[in-house]
DNA sequence: TAGATTGTTAATCGATTAACAATC
DNA sequence: TAGATTGTTAATCGATTAACAATC
């Protein structure tokens, strides 16, 4: 089994896994939703609990990303959990990012207020649509996308947001990188190719109803 | 090995797994783009090649789906493949939905257009804001909330998308449950709670982000 | 102390990956 | 035939799940 070795003998994972990473937000939400009593201790029972996770996974996702070790008998330092998380997850350091395609779903998303909690923030937006340069929407700024690989490095973006039709996405793509972003947060139906290095998130929408669609196939 | 047996022996699983299911709509894609040769074969190699999956996965993935097999040297009838997705993915009868939450998100939902192509159809959307109600968005009506347990069962939905803070989701949840939907997307960053047979598929952003966030605290 | 909670180790499970035999 | 493609079987991998020993 992989793994480094620390002093005492213990023995920790070297990196987490993607299902591990995706289990950090809601670990971060449910701790900070306590709230008035963050000053306070929670076990790794009750997160499980809570949750619906098992114990021993929330026992080692947490010994991951916890500075320090769990009290038996007493549990975690809330607050301590909290810094943990997010800072394990980056957000204490915002990533900068830009977004293209500025249609209903990409204004959607330059106007959502909620990246701020996850260390998101949309610097600009860039379109093909001539009629939208120098328009506006959630406060920032729509460029025409010409101007993206020149942009894209000036605004030190390392992210790139992809809103555009399936169709576009792989041009796109190719400026976003040739601009200098580190990861690609794609919400077009379709697989990109990157060079080694830089990562792809997709966030597709047909994925999720195709499993919608097939839960609902079986029911009938 | 847990799976049927058929008459000639072969032996294939029940269901497919869910990351199998999410493929689908990658198949149907790239089939689809082929167009003007649609009346033409391709072969499992071909498509693995592609869209960079193994040969053995896409085989799997198309026996399950495909009514007929392929043929040896030829491989499958590129239209044939196209009904047997779609049919397995229920797109050939849409599924009906209401959406709850009309803010920046919901309204995008309710004016994207590619979601005919997905067999998914929003008939109605509902939100607390009294200011929003008896508005249209994508050409569907905005109810009162107040109105939704009502509307819901005669609306004949059966999937509920939930684009509401996270501190109402809940709320929201129960009230499509009770209104007698079978699949809820959910689109707040919070783990729902539901009676068995209901399907709660996430589509949280927050789950996304922590990947990207980690991706880039990992280059650093 | 007894017991709650911890972290760890081993077993299970399931999907992916690789290797192979069958078919036209 | 030789070879491309098929479907199947076995090996690998990795995550989840369960069981357990350690600690205050």
């Amino acid at each position: 089994m992989e793994g480094i070795i620390i002093d005492d003998g213990a023995r920790v994972p070297l990196t987490l896994s993607q299902q591990a990473i995706r289990r950090m937000p809601y670990y971060l939400k449910y701790l900070k939703n306590l709230g008035a009593s963050s000053d306070g201790y929670i076990s790794a029972s009750t997160i499980a609990t809570e949750l619906r996770f098992y114990e021993g996974l929330v026992r080692k996702d947490l010994a991951f990303v916890s500075s320090i070790s769990g009290k038996p008998r007493v549990g975690f330092r809330i607050s301590d959990l909290i810094d943990d998380i997010e800072h394990f997850l980056g957000y204490d350091i915002p990533n900068r990012a830009i977004l293209v395609g500025a249609g209903h779903l990409g204004k959607a998303l330059m106007c959502y207020k909620g990246f701020d909690d996850y260390g998101l923030e949309i610097v600009a937006a860039f379109d093909s649509d001539k009629k939208l340069s120098g328009k506006e929407a959630g406060g920032k700024t729509i460029f025409h996308v010409s101007k993206l690989e020149n942009l894209c490095g000036r605004l030190n973006a390392r992210i790139g947001i992809i809103t555009v039709p399936a169709y576009a996405a792989q041009g796109v793509c190719d400026m976003l990188v040739s601009g200098g972003v580190m990861a690609v947060w794609n919400f077009a139906p379709v697989q990109l190719n990157v060079p080694g290095g830089i990562l792809i998130q997709n966030e597709n929408m047909a994925e999720s109803l195709a499993i919608l669609s097939n839960h609902l196939m079986e029911r009938r």
